[in-house]
Parts: C-alpha cells; sequence; structure tokens
DNA sequence: AAACTGACTGAGCGCTCAGTCAGTTTTTTT
DNA sequence: AAAAAAACTGACTGAGCGCTCAGTCAGTTT
C-alpha cells in the first residue's frame, strides 16, 4: 500500500471519527495529508468507499487484537475472565480510540441500513466482542465462579456497560478512569452466584 | 406560538435525530412542514439556534416528566426505586424517541464544546438524570435494600447501562426490550448488599 | 381610511462540496 | 534505455447548501 494511500486512511480515520462523515470535506483530508483531492479518488472510487475501507480496516484490527488477547490464555476462572474482557475493551478503546469513537457514530449505521457490506462488517466486530464476553460467561457458570445468569443477554447487558462508559468519555461527561473499579465492582456483583 | 412555528421545531427534532444536523437540509424542512425556507428563518435566527431550541424543549420534557412521575411517590425501598427510575428512563426513551435519539448524537457535544447554552442545557438533562438514580441509591442505603456503594459512581454506571441500551436499540443491533429483565435482575445483583 | 404589525414568501446570492479529467511524474517491466 | 503501468496532480464543474431580502397580506390600531 502506497504511503499516501496509508496517510489518507490514517487521516480519514481521526476526521470522521472527530467530525463526522457530512462535516469532513476531501479538500480538509487532502490538505491535511499533502495528497491531490485527486489522489483520494484514485486510491477510493469515492467517499463512502473510503468510510468503508476504514471500517475494514478496523475490523481486522478489533477481531485480531482480540484473538491475540485471549488465545492460549488459561485464566483463573470465568469470573475472572470476564473482568480481563471487560478491562481489555477498555484499554482498546483507548489504544485504538479513533477507531472506538467512530464506531460509535451514527452515520455508520445509516449506511448500514442500506449497504450490506457495511453491515456485516459491523456485525462481525460486534459479535466478536459479545462472544468473548459470553464465553467468559460459559466458562464462569461451569467453574461455578459465575451465578445462573442467561449468558448472551448478560453478555450483551456488560458490553453495554462497557460501551456506555467509553461514551461518556467520547463526549466529556465524565471521567471514565474514575468509574473503572466501581465498573470492575459492580461486575462481579452482577455475576457472583 | 404560532402553528409554523411549532411544527418546524417538530418536524426538525425528528429530521435532526434521524439523519444528523449537517445532513438535514432547510429545503427539506420546508417542505416536510410546509412553510417556506423564509419562515424558518424568521423564527430561528439559523440553523444552530433551531437546535439549540429544541434542546431547550428537550430538556424542559425531560425535566418535567422526570419530576412529575416522582414527586410524592413513595417507593417500597430504595432497590425498589432504582428499578423505577431504570423502567421510566426506559419508558421515556420509547415515549420522547426522537428527543432521546437526538441526545445520543455527536453533533449536539460538539456545539457543547464551543457554546455554553448547548452545554448548560446538556449538563442539566444528564445531571437530573443521575440525581435521580443517586437519590435511589442513597434512599436504598438508609433503608438497607442496597448496600455499600459509592452512590455517585454506581448512580453513573447504572445510567451508562440503560443509556447503552437505548442506543442499542436505536441503532438496530439488538431488541432492548428483551434485554429489559435480564436488566433489572442485574441491577438487582449489582446493589443488593 | 390611513398607518402599522407580524407572519410569511420564494427567488436568488455567495459559497462549499464531492467528484472528474487531461495531463504529469514515478515506478516497474521488458 | 524504452515502454508500460501505476501513482499522482490540481484546475475545474454543477449541484446543493445556508441564509438574505424585498415584498405580500390579513388583521389590528390610530
Amino acid at each position: 500500500m502506497s504511503k499516501k494511500k496509508e496517510a489518507i486512511l490514517k487521516a480519514a480515520t481521526v476526521l470522521f471519527a472527530n467530525k463526522g462523515f457530512a462535516d469532513t470535506s476531501m479538500q480538509e483530508l487532502s490538505k491535511l495529508t499533502g495528497a491531490a483531492e485527486g489522489t483520494i479518488f484514485y486510491h477510493f472510487k469515492n467517499k463512502e468507499r473510503l468510510l468503508l475501507s476504514i471500517l475494514i480496516e478496523t475490523r481486522g484490527d478489533v477481531v485480531e487484537a482480540f484473538d491475540r488477547f485471549f488465545e492460549g490464555r488459561s485464566c483463573r476462572d470465568g469470573l475472572h475472565m470476564v473482568e480481563e474482557v471487560v478491562s481489555f475493551y477498555l484499554y482498546l478503546a483507548g489504544l485504538m480510540e479513533f477507531q472506538f469513537l467512530l464506531l460509535q457514530r451514527h452515520f455508520l449505521y445509516r449506511f448500514a441500513e442500506e449497504n450490506a457490506e457495511f453491515r456485516e462488517n459491523l456485525e462481525a466486530i460486534y459479535n466478536c466482542i459479545a462472544d468473548f464476553f459470553e464465553k467468559a460467561i460459559a466458562m464462569g457458570q461451569a467453574d461455578g465462579s459465575i451465578g445462573d445468569v442467561h449468558p448472551r443477554k448478560t453478555a450483551l447487558i456488560l458490553f453495554t456497560m462497557v460501551d456506555g462508559i467509553v461514551r461518556f468519555k467520547n463526549f466529556n461527561l465524565y471521567d471514565a478512569g474514575a468509574l473503572f473499579n466501581d465498573l470492575i465492582d459492580s461486575c462481579r456483583r452482577m455475576l457472583k452466584p
């Protein structure tokens, strides 16, 4: 992949995440990357395909990060693994700040309504994460560290919690870091047998 | 307030919530309301002020709804009141669907960064809701139905949960209704002494 | 009957936008 | 070194945008 193409993808991720899709102009993107406007359209046939490319890249990054982190990892018990998934999600949301911010923006879900490629990639990301929560809960129920809750639904509720925390951080409403300990505590109370 | 002005406010709420700020044109708003474009600018000095008017109206509606619901209401105990706040939030998110969707959109928080009026109204809405959660938790700790948790932080975590559920619903990711019982259950487990 | 008011109109202005294209430079292949 | 392919350029276009403004009109006041 050419240097310019990479620069365009990187800068567009930040701009789309921070300013939104409609409020980011190709002109601005051109200036920021040093690439001519024509170059952007040489690499991406239009603005929407540029966004899709970012989403596909993000999917790859997120799925790979989760798989890497948990492959071969043997946790003390299921409850402990839930805590690790929560922590890792929050860690990743800091590491891949702009990609996570992008995933919370509404325009992505508007595209997903009409474009199957958007839908598939979004679903892949969400399923990957929800599956990790569910696996951890199921493991906890097998080893007795987690009580009798509905695995999938509880996984979604946990997902909702950490995602909401990231949202509060992104909107500058509250300091997510200050809530971390209480969040982990809440999870433990929620899940214990 | 003139009929046209009311129609503009109402239609703009739906459009801004569904399509975003930048993707909603005054032309579209004009066609939908039957008001000439000039009429919109007669009532609201510009697009941003129109959005602010909607936010101010939303603040009034949300705060009034919460105050009305809980004034004079005597709950069995604090834990029960937490459940009622959760339920009422979700009920209101259905009743005032577009206003709640609007509150989750990023452009509002971008305006809030530079415009104190936006910031004040957003804070008023969030503080009102978080306060109700906190009050319920404090009550529960007084009557023994809720364990020893940090009231404000736990209030924020609860808020995060219900807000996240609404977000999942808005994005058509999962059916929020199907999670309701498990959500209430999780809250109970989280809070019990 | 004259003066005034506030709600409303829609053509039109200045400007920005996504996307195009004819042409140039750089890289790879032969 | 020549030819071919890939990467890149930036001036340009037409559509659409927010917003303005001169003007209409029904109703009220003087």
